[in-house]
DNA sequence: ATGGCTGAGCTACTCAGA
């Protein structure tokens, strides 16, 4: 089973990119953030017609997390207790693979840049409650597959000059030790456990040509938990999405599991 | 240190992204 992960930075302007992705690659099921749409405008339809179904929690203009599946799901939750701004930042469901049920939680953490502002602030509150609710999980050992755009620089590989970003929302040292104490609660980086010292990134600036000197980051992430290692066979960064005419900025990330 | 590029909302320009 192939799950996906993707900032497609806007469903409706990358349609037509997200549609030759889900046909040439076939993904089980996509999970997708800043999709920048509500409900109403939401190419459910295009996306039936290749044989996705899609569950939303989208919002104007803004953020939006969706989850796409050759099959039907049931049980998707929206909601991140405690986080009164409510942006729409988090959906997941559960899905059965072989005799587990796993957890498959979308999300799509807040920038948080530009730092000492409100928008850090929120950054660091909504991070906080995440890790409660995931800690709440794994305290009563449920199977989890967190997948989403993490807006974390893990380490200095996971960056093209990881110095550039010592200051920054991405990369300043409270996020990643946010990040670390996800991973100290019994979560596993797939890329990085799989990958070993690969350098890889999953997201370019649009600006400078970054792309094309491959100035990128590694922001993009699956956590694990440790009781469903044995059931991760591989994982991919496909970079051919952020090689096309009109691309996202982020490429999709892809987990194996059986 | 800053700007550079892209999208939404809307129709001029700001906000947001990372």
């Amino acid at each position: 089973m192939k799950i996906s992960s993707w900032n497609v930075n806007s469903i409706r302007a990358r349609i037509d990119n997200v549609k030759d992705y889900l046909e040439s690659t076939s993904p089980d099921v996509v999970l997708l953030q800043e999709i920048k749409a509500e409900e109403k405008n939401f190419p459910y339809e295009e996306l039936n017609k290749i044989g996705y179904h899609s569950y939303i929690s989208g919002q104007k203009s803004y953020n939006g997390v969706a989850i796409l599946s050759k099959k039907k799901l049931d049980k998707i939750n929206r909601l991140l207790p405690g986080d009164n701004i409510k942006q729409a930042r988090i959906i997941s469901t559960e899905i059965k693979i072989k005799s587990k049920v796993i957890e498959f939680i979308n999300i799509y953490v807040p920038n948080g840049n530009p730092v000492d502002t409100d928008k850090y602030e929120y950054k660091i509150k909504w991070i906080d409650l995440f890790i409660k609710e995931i800690n709440k999980k794994l305290n009563k050992d449920i199977n989890i597959v967190i997948g989403g755009d993490f807006n974390i620089i893990p380490d200095d590989i996971d960056a093209y000059d990881s110095k550039r970003y010592l200051n920054d929302a991405l990369f300043r040292l409270e996020i990643r030790k946010k990040y670390r104490t996800l991973i100290n609660m019994g979560l596993v980086d797939a890329y990085r456990h799989i990958k070993k010292n690969k350098q890889e990134y999953t997201f370019w600036d649009y600006m400078a040509g970054s792309w094309q000197k491959n100035y990128g980051l590694r922001i993009d992430h699956f956590l694990v938990s440790n009781n469903i290692l044995e059931n991760i066979k591989n994982i991919n960064i496909n970079k051919k999405p952020r090689s096309k005419n009109k691309p996202s900025d982020h490429t999709p990330v892809e987990l194996e599991i059986s």
